[in-house]
Order: C-alpha cells, then structure tokens, then sequence
DNA sequence: CCAGATTTGTTTTCTTGATGAACTAAGAGG
DNA sequence: CCTCTTAGTTCATCAAGAAAACAAATCTGG
C-alpha cells in the first residue's frame, strides 16, 4: 500500500533530524554537529538530495568572509505531507503540513465520537486533501491525532479519555488499517510540546516543559531531546495535583485539583459563584483592571496556583525554558504577571535566574496542527 | 600519572556497562540486549576477559535445560576501586570500594571544611587507603564526591552549597591535581540515585525517583537510564518547594518550604514547640502510637506533605518506582504509612497502580558508598 | 590582475567493526 | 550411540567512516 521510499539509515535519520530542527546547516557545521567526518557527509547528502528530501542552496552571507562560501542544506518541504487532527467535543480539522510544519489544506470533518466512525471520517478526509491539492498519495507520510487522555506507549491505543470516554480504543490501528499510511495516537499536551519542538519556539532546546491552557491544564516535557511520556504514559497529568485541599469537587472524583482552580471553565465559574455578571476571561481582566475586589482574587488564585504548580515543575526537572500556551484566550496580562511572580518567588534563584518563561496565545487549527507534528516527529525520529 | 590501561571503545563500554547493570549475562543474552550479532559478542568478550575486567563462570543450571550451558559473564570485583566520600558537617569517611560496588575499606577522616584542607586529606586518605589494603595505585579508578548543594556540570564545581558555605570550589579538579585521578563531585541526593541504580534495587530500572531524607530532604531521578541533572543542575531541588504559604521560616530565606515540614530537624523542633519532651523522632511516633494529639498532628502534617510532593513529582515525571532512603532513622511506621496514602490518593489511579513506593533505612557510610558509585557511574558510562 | 590565504567540499585509500553462514562444543533425551 | 537443541567460534565479506591529499570558490593585499 506504501511506497516504499522514505528508508534511512541511522546516520541518514540523525542528518535528517539534525536539518529539520537545527535549520539550514553547512556541510562542515552538520559534520561537527553530528560528530563526524567531512567524508561521511559528503557522501550522506548526496544520497539525501537525490532522494529529494533535502535541498541545496547558496549561502547568502550578510558580510563578506574569508574563503569559498558554504553550500546550506535545508529540508525540502514539498518532500512529504502530514496530516494531524485533534479529536475533542468540537468539529474536528483535518489539516495537512509539509516538512517544515506548514499548513498547506485543511478540511472540517463531521463531529462524530464513535472510534470506527472517526477512522473512516479521517481516512476519507485524507483521500480528498491529497485530490483537492493534486499531491500523490506516496508523499503522504503519516498521520497524527490528537487526544486529551492517556494514550499508550505505542501510540496506537487510547487508554482512557475521561473526556471522550473512551477506554482502550486502537483509534491509530484503525486509521492505519483504513488508510495502509503510518497513524500515531497522542496525549494532546505531548503533541504540543513536539510540535514546540520540531517547529516552534523550542527547537534549539533540549530540555523544556509546555503548559498548555485549553479546555483544562495540560503539560508536557522534553526531557534530553525526547518527550517524556513516563512509565505509564501519564507524564505532565498535571490537571488533577491537588492545589487546594477540600477544595471544589473536580470531574475526577477528587477535590481541590488544579483544574478547578486555573482551567479557563473554573475560572469562569468561580466568577461566576462571586457575583461577577461575565462571560468571558477577558471581561474579569477588565473588572480587576478596575480593582473589582471578586475578579482579583478569582484570577490571583488562579495565577499564583498555576504559577506554583509550574514553580514545582522547574525545580523537579530544571528546565531551560516552559511554554505557557494559552488556546482559548483564558491566560491575561494579570495571570501572565501572577504566574511570573509566583515561578521567580518559588524557584531557587540559582534556577530561576536563567528559566525563561514563554507565553503565547493561539488559536485556529492549533491543535491540528501539534497533532500532524507527531507524525512528523516520528517520521524525523523513528524510535 | 594515570596508568593508560582502562582505555575501552563504545562497544566495549556498552556492554561493561551492561554487564554492569544488568548483572551476570550469557554471551547470547548480551548479543539480544545489545542488539549486535553473536560473532560481536565474540570478540568484545575476549577483549574484555584479556583485560581482565570480565569473568567468565560456568552458569549454576537449577533445573537441568537443554542445549549447552551459557558460560556467564560477570564484572570482576577485582579489576579495580573507586574512592568516595561525603562531605558534611561531620567527621567525613573515606571508603573504598569494588566494581560490584561492596565496600573494601574505609578512613575516618579528620573535619574540615576548608577545600584546600579537604582535597588534601582525601588524597593522603587514599594514598593510605591502598598502601593498608595493597591494592596497586592503577587499580584505582576514579574518586567520588558528594555535597549538599548545587554542582556543575562537569561534576568538578561545587557552585553553591549553603550547607558548606562554599561558592564556585571546584574541589573535583583540587583532587585530580593532588591524586592524578579522575574525580568527580556531585550532589548528595544525585549520588544517591546513583547508587540505587548501580549497585540498589533500581539497576533494572530506567526511570526512578530517589527522596532522600537526612539533613534535609533530597531528590533526583533517573530519567530514561540517565540522572536527571537538568539545565543548571538543579533538577531535584524540592527542599525549598513551597508547601505551607506563609509557614515557618526557612534557612534559604523563604516561608514553609518542604524543609520546615517534613526535614527531621524541623519534625523534632515542631514537636517540642508543641510542648512534647522527646528528643527522637522514634519517641515521637511512640508517643503518636500513643494517640498523643500532638504527637499525632506533628507527624501527619510531615508524613501528607511529604506524599504530596512526592505525588507531584510523579504525575510529573510518572517513574516506574520510588525510593525513600531515610538516612536519618526519621521515617517511621506512621509517616511512611500517610505518605504511602497521600501518593495514591493524590496520583492518577492510572499511574498510581503501577508506581513502587520503597521505603529504606540506611546508616554508617551510606553517603560515602553513593560518592564512590558516582566514580564507577562515570568509569561505566563515561558520557 | 595575480599570488597566497582561507575555508568548503570531494576523491581515494584504508581501517575498523560488525554480519551471515557454516562450523564446533556441550549438554539432554531417547 | 545418535539426534536434537542451544552456546559460542571461525572466516569471508561488507559497509561506514577516517585521514590525507586534492579541487573549488572566495577574500586580501600587492
């Protein structure tokens, strides 16, 4: 059913990664980078630029320097397309990406819950991206979903999405299966860190925590350049830390969780039980703005929770930088600055000194997209 | 200075290390495990076994199988030593020990916190260390150091110990210019880990946690088979977690850190603030056993703080086990019994079900051990 | 405009390390 | 004693990369 190009070797695979996420190199900056010869890379380029998947182009050199320019070597983004979507209680987007992670088409897909239908809904969206844009099936190289839940080392099973209630559903298989293409099933938090990663902010990084604040709280790590999944998976189910004993009831069962305190939903409905006549974030951010006494404390606690939730974070793993990704318009001037003050207040300052704290709102096909950056990830990482 | 022997190339090293931790292996086993070839195993053992640092032994067969007995491969103790010692606010140890990590000989030595002083009496220590026991000066492979504080990454800087009133003392490099040996220091708690992962029960696990409770209390983790340093060293810095807003003060400055709650120091003070006359933390869980209130209160609040940092830190990291090591006989029945409750109540059912909470007690030169397993960490995977 | 200087990238030759296939070794079981 | 099974070895071969010498492309300084 595939076609049966797109093999590399291991030295392949590593200038490949190397290219996708440390940009356009030199033959002798990749050869130092990668800890090889001149010789050996000579040799890999060849092979990678005739398999088209890398292009070579003259460096333009700002100042002029000593000696014969560098040849740069940059992925071919017309190379190979992935599709990610993210599955959740909305209408799902199906979108296609090239190497470099950007967005060629995109599809609404039919909002359905049921695992069969979603494969076909998928496997038929995929068939009429690839005709609508004219780009052959045998550059479609692989597929990636998205899912808020727990999902299996494999990336094929979705162990339990309290969310989507689902519990142990191969969604990947069957997408593989309806579509004979390479299919990955990911925890949504971890497919925004890949996608941080491979095309956002944190390529160059090797250690870097996301948070991202959407329907809940979510959290990823890559931890030496790998995402951290844990033994089970369940790395950065940060949602339900209890923040606050004997605090509000959460979905989970349990009380006082993070989510009660700092997801977009709580926040609103702690507004709400405070008076405050509101119906978005935005609208507590102008109230406290204006010094309203409930719309302060509402997002002082969501932010300083957040912030010494995130505070623990970096002292368990010292990262180099966290990501704070805010996709639903929930995360303000105010939170913003409540988070900062809390992570600089509970960190060692020999930690917190060099931490950056990144925060971004997005919005779209966000998601999607980190979904579709998972099959990237694994077509620039096999294993 | 250094004998040129010990010279081994990434093949070989890969399966000392192997060997080193997975224990005693068949040739076959070891081709699988590496995944290489059986004619590889040939050569890198013979290699080895001329060495003399690998040791070939009949397998003692249980129940009779079938086919030729595998002839195992297992570290000879003997090819060489490593050297560690903690340094603290006490008489510091210096002790020797085997590739197997057992303990062949050990030095009191005299206090001094002066690092000069310190670099100079490790290395006399050692010098009569080997001239007690015989052992030839090149069978000595590498000199470990452990310190509260933050270390560098390049194991030679101690860059802040608040404990030891050091600041940028690259004592590693002190000792390798005295000795001519490899020396490395490193943080007490990471050393720890160490130990538990080379010579404990974690050698078969590649992601751990290790909470040390002593002085203070310590962390580290094993993240994906490799110690978790992170970005500036500090990853494990959990001491000064904020745990109790507002709470009593702390050395570092702070408000109700993990250390004022849950440090046995700070048990012992609240206890007596709370009118109790003891003068152990084993009096207090008499009392407690006791139903004594206070006694009670004291040693709860330690027992569910400590669990809920623990819980944190494994939703975040989501490890395979972790290790308590109570360096302080601190950890009694009741506090190991509420951290055990608080972990699984505060930890996705998911991940809580698989998670190993191990609680030990540990004396003598415990802390020295961890130092020398840092030495045989760097002689078995150099980097 | 031309001769070094300087840096990039290629070619050639050679070493190293691992592999596949066939082989020997050492036991169990009939 | 012969066969089956598993462990480990030998040998011819292959593939990947390294060192050294070389070719290419540009700047610098006369």
């Amino acid at each position: 059913m595939r076609a049966t190009a797109h093999r590399f070797n291991a030295s392949q695979q590593a200038m490949i990664h190397l290219i996708a996420t440390a940009g356009p190199l030199s033959r002798t900056r990749l050869a130092r980078a990668l800890g090889v010869g001149k010789p050996a890379l000579t040799a890999l380029t060849r092979t990678l630029i005739e398999a088209g998947i890398v292009l070579e182009a003259r460096e333009e050199a700002d100042e002029p320097r000593q000696g014969r320019p560098s040849m740069l070597l940059a992925m071919n983004p017309e190379y190979g397309y992935f599709a990610g979507v993210s599955i959740t209680l909305e209408q799902p987007v199906l979108v296609l990406v090239d190497l470099t992670g950007h967005v060629t088409a995109r599809l609404e897909l039919p909002f359905s819950r049921d695992p069969e239908t979603v494969a076909t809904q998928i496997a038929d969206g995929v068939d009429s991206l690839i005709a609508d844009t004219g780009i052959a099936r045998e550059r479609l190289l692989g597929i990636g979903v998205a899912v808020s839940g727990l999902v299996d080392a494999a990336h094929e099973t979705c162990l339990n999405s309290t969310h989507l209630d689902w519990h142990n559903v191969p969604l990947a298989r069957l997408i593989r299966d309806k579509t004979g293409l390479p299919a990955y099933l990911e925890n949504d938090a971890k497919t925004a860190a890949t996608r941080e990663k491979l095309f956002g902010e944190a390529r160059p990084l090797d250690d870097f925590a996301v948070i991202t604040i959407g329907d809940g709280v979510g959290c990823a790590s890559f931890i030496d350049g790998k995402l951290r999944r844990g033994h089970n998976g369940g790395a950065g189910e940060i949602a339900h830390t209890t923040v606050e004993p004997g605090g509000r009831p959460c979905k989970c069962g349990k009380r006082g969780c993070l989510d009660t305190v700092a997801a977009p939903g709580a926040i609103l409905l702690q507004a709400r039980n405070a008076g405050l006549k509101i119906s978005t974030i935005g609208e507590i951010e102008m109230l406290a703005a204006r010094n309203d006494p409930a719309a302060l404390d509402v997002l002082h606690k969501a932010g300083a929770t957040l912030g010494s939730v995130i505070a623990h974070l970096v002292q368990v793993n010292d990262p180099e930088a966290v990501f704070v990704i805010d996709t639903s318009a929930a995360v303000g001037t105010l939170i913003r600055t409540l988070v900062q003050q809390t992570v600089t207040a509970n960190v060692l300052p020999d930690m917190g000194a060099s931490l950056r704290l990144v925060f971004s709102r997005v919005s779209g096909d966000f998601w999607s997209q980190t979904a579709a950056s998972v099959a990237a990830h694994k077509f620039f990482v096999p294993d």
